[in-house]
DNA sequence: CAGGATCCGCCCGGATACTG
DNA sequence: CAGTATCCGGGCGGATCCTG
């Protein structure tokens, strides 16, 4: 479970609400285009063009909106350079390098299960 | 980036192959309906119901969906048992287990950052 | 170049009813 | 109890246009 990994002397009030935190933060952070994202900046601080590219398939408004959600949870650090033209650079903060960690992780396990899950799938019948 | 781990003398066909497949895999898998489901099942085998009831807020049809796409990619074990009233066991296979660890190794995360997300949030102004 | 705003189609996902 | 089928509304997400 997400929740429920807080015991002791805390008010129960207390308790649902980082329960209510956690599954927002959770929510927020367990989707497809903002785990890329972390991982694209895994590798170096990225402009937002550079981000479009980096991150294939991503549109305009999906890239604007994660990176507004991850600024907002403090895992992502935005630089505003006050040239002409505009010039923003998006940094992973030192939690958003703790998720990282996790992100590396998971795709290092995908490529690692490649060849299981392609077996899978055709024995499943696709 | 998902993609581009491997080279070596492999044939550029089988590289973009392997590339969308990871591709495919990881949107599977990096949804919150799905995580959510490994962790539950990574305590213990659970019926259809106890999924239900253990993963709040999960629809029936978006659990049934997940199931199946979990399934379908070889990461849990579906056991019928033909009983009256019929029981159905869901289980992690191995490759689900691998997956298992960074997805606990995320909810870690979200609950070691708690505060730090919670005080970002509030700076960032809502 | 960064990104806000708007329009809108499509699909996600919930509710419900039905089968084995 | 487990699962499929169907309907349908809200919102996700793409395309486009516009500012600084």
């Amino acid at each position: 479970m997400v929740t429920k990994q807080f015991s002791g002397s805390a008010d129960e009030a207390d308790l649902r609400r980082a329960d209510s935190l956690a599954r927002e933060i959770f929510s927020d952070v367990a989707n497809k285009w903002a785990l890329l994202i972390i991982e694209a900046l895994g590798e170096r601080t990225l402009r937002f063009s550079e981000l479009r590219t980096a991150v294939e398939g991503i549109s305009h408004k999906m890239l604007t909106q994660n990176l507004r959600m991850l600024e907002r949870n403090g895992l992502v650090g935005r630089t505003v350079h006050p040239t002409v033209p505009p010039r923003v650079d998006y940094a992973l903060t030192e939690p958003g390098r703790g998720l990282l960690v996790t992100v590396d992780a998971m795709c290092e396990w995908t490529h690692r299960r490649l060849a299981d899950i392609d077996e899978a799938r055709r024995r499943f019948g696709g």
